[in-house]
Parts: structure tokens; sequence; C-alpha cells
DNA sequence: TATTGTTATACTCTATAACTATA
DNA sequence: TATAGTTATAGAGTATAACAATA
């Protein structure tokens, strides 16, 4: 057994993190009755229309298994189906007004979670946290 | 719409890191054929002998989840139930040689595909955000 | 012919409720 | 009586393969 490396370090604290915060993304949307996918499909669908495939291609899922995600979100009234313009064999997938209450209360439910977190850090401390994963992240 | 604020540009890029990070394992574990919670599962085993309800306790699942998850786990030859010998009711849940190396081989893993993320930034900077992390986390 | 989406099927993860064995 | 774990059951998420409609 060696001494971890720095950059080993840097690695778990960034799992570490990640559990935390998807820890808490998943108590909140289960909060609201829905999964940690079905969150993130609110979230992309905030400010785009997508197809089933690209919503599919954007999250790494078959078209298959976003079917049925949109069936179930459908019946919750938080999607709609819409059909496309250009291509008929294409189903453009949309926000209704409740879908977007919900994505807007979940974010906020978010930062909710996270602040005491957040707040263990001095201001200054938490800005150069956020520059610094802004960077890696780019 | 305002500009979004210091500390929800912070929430914003902590999320952006999570899901980077657990698709990053949630990709590594399934080209070894598991799944992310078998995989905490052996991170978790590295260094410690459960009972079947610890397990579960610290994975935030029921009981009768973990009796799944350590069976199928345990068909694959990556862990091995004990009898515990304080209470004949409990059971221990300990790795295998396999399960071992799979564990560890994984950690390596997890680590080569966040170095390429780490190595945007200079060394000192890495550095930087581990300490602010870790500060964060404690 | 190729692509879009759906359906059928199968497996894993998860929870709840009822149960067995032991404490 | 309470606790540890299992089993039965059900629903969601996921993939693969076969299919219909459209491009």
């Amino acid at each position: 057994m060696s001494r971890p490396s720095e950059d080993d370090r840097l690695v778990d604290a960034l799992g570490h993190a990640a559990f935390l915060t998807m820890g808490s993304l998943t108590d909140l949307a289960a909060d609201a009755g829905l999964s940690l996918t079905q969150l993130r499909v609110l979230a992309i669908l905030r400010d785009r229309r997508l197809r089933i495939g690209d919503l599919a291609a954007y999250l790494g899922l078959e078209r298959s298994t976003m079917t049925g995600l949109v069936a179930r979100a459908s019946a919750k009234g938080l999607l709609a189906r819409v059909a496309n313009e250009q291509d008929a064999r294409a189903v453009d997938v949309v926000l209704t007004d409740e879908g977007r209450a919900v994505a807007t209360r979940l974010e906020a439910a978010m930062r909710a979670a996270m602040l005491p977190h957040a707040e263990r850090l001095p201001q200054a401390d938490r800005r150069r946290l956020r520059e610094l994963l802004e960077r890696m992240l780019r």
C-alpha cells in the first residue's frame, strides 16, 4: 500500500462530490415521484424541443428506452408528444406547463439542497471552486 | 430571466462534474458487466466485512434489495456469503479474490478515465481543486 | 434501402409485504 | 416480541431484436 498520489486524491474527491450531488438529485426526484432519468429529461427539455431519437442520444440511451420514458412522463402530464413538421416518422417531445413548473421547482430544490455544502466554504473559495470546475469541464 | 447568481453557477458546475463522473463510473462498470450499485458494493467491501443489513443501510437500500444484489454478485463469483459468528440470523458479505481483483481494476480504470479531465488543469490548480472539494465535503 | 419510432421480450434494480429463523 | 434475512410480487429502467411507416 503506497500513499495515494495527488491525482488519485483528486479523483476520489470528484467521486465523493459526485455521489453527494447525485444522491441529492435522486432524493429530490423521488420526492416528486420521478426517477433521475425523468428529471434529466425535464431539465433537457427546458430550453429545447427534441425528437425521441435525439433525446435518447443526448442521454446515451436506446430509442426504445426513450419511448417508455416519454410514455410514462406523458401519462403524468409532464410532457407531450408532437408531430414533427419536416419528418412524418419523427416525434417531437415538449414540456407541458406542468412539466415546466416541476422542472423549475426541482431546479430550485437542487440549489437549496447543495447550498449548505457550498456554504462550508467562504465566498472567495466558492468562486474559486466554481472556476476550477468550469475550466476542468469545458 | 435574471443573471444566475454565483452560487447557482457553483451548483451547476457541481452538477456537471457529477454527471461526468457518474457517467464514467457507469460506463466502466457496464464494461465489466456490472451496474453502478454492484460497483459500489465491491468498493465498500474492499476494506470492510459487512452484514447484509449494514450493507443495505450503507447504500440507502432495503435489505430485500441487497439480498438480490448479493445473490447476483455471488453468482458471478465476485463475493461470498459467510455465516456471522455472533448472530446466527446474520450473513456477512466478503469479497472473493476475483471480486477484489475486479474492484482494483475498476478503481484504476476510473482514475485513468478521469485523468484527461484533471489534466486540463495545471498541477497547482488540481491540488487547489482537490483541497476545495475536500473542505466542502468534510 | 435506410431511418424513426414502437413493440415484444428479458434482465436488473428497487420497494413493500408476508414469511422463517433466531435473538 | 423484535430483528435479520428471504421470498413473492410489482413497477421502472435498460437493452436487443423484429417490425411498420416514412424518407
